[in-house]
DNA sequence: TGCGCCAGGTACCCAAAGGAGAGTAACGTG
DNA sequence: CACGTTACTCTCCTTTGGGTACCTGGCGCA
């Protein structure tokens, strides 16, 4: 083998795995793709999903009461980087006092239904990974003991 | 409606919202399936899940490489986890230097393959969240000038 | 005239996420 | 006898996530 494109001089002090050898185009979309996923698998971003999903267009208030234990300032900042990511449209009613209002794009629908099965696979598997749980604490307990 | 339930007195100075009225047995189940969702769309888990389906049974390092980017630290907790939920399992073959074989077990599996749609989804649409992201920056600009 | 309404913005604060680097065990090889 | 090997653990540090609280604006209402 040669090494001469391995450019780690000394295998040691990389402690932070580079991504092993790709070629270049798909290592470009595997880094979007990446970055895609880590911003939409967020816990509030999936749970704004579902509710829109569920419960339609919603204002402000009312879909940080249905999606429950959010601040505002999640909220606020979740909504907005899914407005950015195009995932919700956000109309302002140039009312008194002012009505705004979400609204799933086609893209987060889409993303919405993409996402239903792990819901699904969440809710089926739940008492599953309870157990799975529960002999995990037990096998550590012991190989404490 | 009966608001007996509702017990907040001002309005006012819950800037957290409280979930919002359900059956109790429905609200014990959404938590726990929001908690393993919490758990299960994590970056790195999602990550750890599609290199072990890809490339079968990996150790430590060969699977850090794949990931990439991942530190120790955060490939050692993330394993665990996912050991711990009964999504891999963890093989210490006793021979020097040390040999840990990582596995996807029964429901890693099936759970990579819930996410699979996310994957496809993240690929097809990244185009169409570049764009959107592009005219979301550019009508702010438009808006803060 | 002053409070409440909705949808935030902003400042302050703490806790968790996560990276960098060193250390460790136990053996094989030079 | 020192070095490399793997799969970690530990400490130190910075960054981010996220909660609490206080502020605005314009109108209706008491």
């Amino acid at each position: 083998m040669s090494d001469d494109q391995n450019q780690e001089p000394s295998s040691q002090s990389r402690l932070t795995y580079a991504p092993a050898g790709e070629q270049p185009d798909d290592l470009e979309l595997d880094t979007l793709v990446r970055e895609i996923i880590g911003r939409v698998a967020d816990k509030w971003t999936m749970l704004a999903l579902e509710t829109l999903t569920e419960h339609g267009p919603l204002r402000f208030t009312r879909l940080g009461e249905l999606i429950g234990g959010v601040s505002q300032k999640m909220l606020t900042k979740t909504l907005r980087q899914m407005e950015a990511d195009g995932l919700v449209t956000r109309t302002v009613f140039p009312v008194i006092p002012p009505r705004v209002e979400y609204r799933l794009t086609e893209l987060g629908l889409s993303l919405s239904e993409a996402f239903c099965g792990v819901w699904i696979w969440a809710e089926q598997h739940r008492t599953t990974i309870a157990q799975a749980r529960q002999t995990f604490q037990e096998r550590r307990a012991a190989s404490d003991a």
